[in-house]
DNA sequence: GCCAACGTTGGC
DNA sequence: GCCAACGTTGGC
């Protein structure tokens, strides 16, 4: 099991619009950079993912599962980039914010913060087990 | 193949 | 709304 972090900005798409997609998920397409492609194309089902808002909120707000490994991205013309299906697992209880992760001496080595403009970005183990600590579950 | 110009992302 | 980071484009 890998972990990952998938970051979108909630006017564009949003984690109320991710559940209320429920068990049959939805495409995580657009994705138009290459070290993000290369991480979608590492995933696994059944991997985990956070689901982050970026711009607005912030914060990290749920977790989501990767249900369909990669496969092209069929709003992309030009055929080179990928996307997966999510869906939806379960929220935090307690949204992780970017001010408590960058406050976490034990979080600093994140692509979140070392990558502020990667979308798609791996999580160790450890970072997840302590991200979702401080969220409650 | 280098690098300047430009566009986009995302935190502040 | 600004600006830093960074990816992409295009002239040479």
């Amino acid at each position: 099991m890998t972990y990952w972090l998938m970051k979108s900005e909630p006017s564009a798409w949003s984690w109320d619009q991710q559940v209320a997609k429920g068990m049959s998920g939805e495409a995580w397409v657009g994705v138009r950079n290459h070290t993000a492609k290369l991480n979608m194309m590492k995933m696994k089902k059944g991997d985990r993912a956070f689901f982050y808002h970026s711009n607005e909120g912030k914060e990290i707000v749920g977790i989501v599962e990767i249900i369909r490994e990669h496969y092209p991205d069929p709003t992309d013309k030009t055929g080179k980039f990928v996307c997966v299906d999510i869906k939806a697992d379960k929220p935090l209880k307690k949204p992780v914010t970017l001010i408590a992760v960058k406050a976490e001496k034990a979080l600093a080595d994140m692509d979140l913060l070392k990558q502020s403009r990667l979308s798609v970005g791996s999580v160790k183990p450890d970072e997840w087990k302590l991200i979702c600590r401080m969220g409650g579950i």
